[in-house]
DNA sequence: TTTCTAAAAAACCTTTCAGTTAAATAACCT
DNA sequence: AGGTTATTTAACTGAAAGGTTTTTTAGAAA
């Protein structure tokens, strides 16, 4: 059902299995064997995780004799981040509101940390 | 089980119509009524998305007689931002070599955008 | 050719998810 | 009290997610 491109990844994203993937491919290239090592999981799983990954162009995979070498793709990353950033002012915002009632109260009671 | 933080806020986000609620509230507060007016679904059915985005603590509701509006809470938002910049470079790399491709282009046929 | 290894596909199961309709809550307004 | 409005809860459904084991496919090596 979520046929766009955002939501694919964000769902593709929501999985902490994934992540790792992720994470362990921001060290370079690893065959499918490699990545499922860290995991509790079978193999298939593991390729079906990273079939999820790879449908929403998180990574990539090569052919290497009997070795599919997986590769991170960054794209859809950016993609989520340009969405985020519309969002950015508001977390901005609000670290600048929590600055300034932390400043209020060093005008107020500028020795309260000492009790 | 106990699922962790950011896989809760990406799955709550994986979904175009609690994105499309957010941005909404980025506008100001609303009602559960305001919020599922533009959809063609039922109120239940946009009940249940907010209390997704709720347990999520991408909004949160106060209570004003018989309506609880609905403000949007940026944090979350920012912890996936923070999780994103760690692959940040990756993308900024990849946008590097496009441009030293295409600076390449130009070296080799400098009047190509002519034709 | 046979055999080993890496990975994917198939078939299946269970849980979660996104939606529905119908009933319950809660606060306001006569 | 009784009725209207706003929202949630309950009970149900169908589809998708995430896992399993077993079977295939593909290439390497013997």
């Amino acid at each position: 059902m979520p046929e766009d491109r955002l939501s694919t990844t964000l769902s593709a994203l929501a999985d902490p299995t994934r992540r790792a993937i992720l994470a362990r491919l921001s060290l370079g290239e690893a065959s499918v064997g490699e990545l499922a090592e860290p995991f509790e999981m079978s193999l298939p799983a593991v390729s079906k995780h990273l079939k999820v990954l790879e449908r929403a162009g998180l990574i990539s995979r090569g052919r290497e004799a009997q070795w599919r070498p997986c590769r991170l793709e960054a794209a859809p990353l950016r993609d989520v981040n340009s969405w985020l950033d519309s969002y950015r002012r508001f977390w901005e915002e609000k670290f600048d509101r929590l600055d300034a009632y932390l400043q209020e109260l060093q005008k107020v009671d500028p020795d309260a940390e000492k009790n």
